[in-house]
DNA sequence: GCTTGAATGATACGTACGTATGAATAAATC
DNA sequence: GATTTATTCATACGTACGTATCATTCAAGC
């Protein structure tokens, strides 16, 4: 019921998030099968549906638990900067935005690839269902930023600001996913992202730094 | 249903291109059955299977039906510019590679969106077919354009300018995807395109003048 | 020691899928 | 008009999937 399974046991349910965390990045949420999540988390097949319900509840569940540190570390980041100032350089709000979705990285081993992986199966999938996984909270940061970008870039409409702050989040989850997908043969691999990283900060900034589109 | 006259109807192979077209885009690869397709084409289910031979080569006949446009396009906007200057301003190549991803219709009702919807699944789409569905012609205008924008942007290295052309596309795809997966409702749609098409010039051509990261 | 309730295990059900096959049909050729 | 060729059709096969059911295990609580 409401209560949450406690026991001393390397806990059935974590290893079932981390299993469906690592294959629904791999694969895609239509590409996993609880079948493989479950062998892979060394569970059982009707574990899913006692733990979570269904597989979109899974699904959920895992957004969930990798979105929140990234969404934390942005809220922060942008709590830092407005306690300095209420109108901070262009550049360090998209590095305070930008900069958790390459470096938060879920509990994991690889890195945030996996997390910009998941955003993109997120933002790509045409389930109905997959808007309402990442839930209300990243839409709260979201708004904040654009609050204090709008403060900062004064005479962008709102429409092109919010543009332009989705613009943010392809660049990232698009470049984590390319990085995943098509890796570099012998190249180490922390490098590739810290450089992507500065890259798309410097990318990013000039692009947000543009003047409003004339109409 | 006696006379009803089948000559004057496209043949079933281009009936369930489009269908497919349709499909794959709104759906996805896996969210999309040979069923689905062959009922909207009005086609038999077997027709999938005579005329293409499998799901999978029916999606790279779609995504080659869909790319060859833009893609020509593209290679004619370089062309009109390299006539005029081999350095042409940033803006313009920009415009002149983004530019058809926005313009571009394949033989559709709602415009390029479904193009890019398209890109997008393949961009995210695990599968390790997926890379191969764009073909090579693809690259070839992607080199050439990389060439273009590493005379205009010296100073950068390869792999940076290489990052931000991959740039280009996301916030392109990514953008038209949100269009077409929530739609604004009351809002005509082809008005949202063009803005959107402005926005995006000015947010990449900004981006892409910007000074190389400093390593 | 027996009960209890959470957790896991084995398995069955219904469905949907991609593909293959062979018959039926239309059109073209002779 | 008969034959051939290119499609279209109806349907079957095997597989994989998500979910549901029910038995079993196991650590406390009394």
């Amino acid at each position: 019921m409401g209560r949450v399974p406690r026991v001393a046991t390397p806990d059935t349910r974590t290893q079932i998030l981390d299993a469906a965390e690592h294959l629904f990045a791999e694969h895609g949420y239509r590409g996993t099968s609880i079948r493989a999540i479950t062998t892979r988390a060394g569970a059982n097949l009707a574990a899913v549906g006692y733990h979570f319900g269904s597989k979109a509840e899974l699904m959920a569940a895992v957004v969930r638990r990798v979105i929140e540190p990234v969404n934390a570390a942005q809220r922060a980041g942008l709590d830092a900067l407005l306690a300095r100032t209420p109108e901070p350089p262009v550049g360090d709000l998209v590095e305070a935005f930008a900069g958790p979705l390459f470096d938060e990285m879920p509990a994991g081993d690889e890195g945030g690839a996996r997390t910009s992986r998941l955003i993109m199966t997120i933002l790509s999938d045409p389930a109905e269902e997959a808007r309402s996984w990442a839930g209300p909270a990243e839409d709260s940061v979201r708004e904040r930023y654009l609050a204090a970008f709008a403060r900062v870039l004064p005479g962008l409409s709102p429409e092109e600001l919010r543009f332009r702050m989705r613009g943010i989040l392809s660049v990232t989850a698009v470049d984590r996913l390319e990085i995943q997908q098509r890796p570099t043969p012998g190249c180490a691999s922390p490098a590739v992202g810290q450089a992507a990283r500065r890259w798309a900060i410097t990318f990013l900034t000039a692009a947000m730094s543009a003047p409003p589109t004339r109409t």
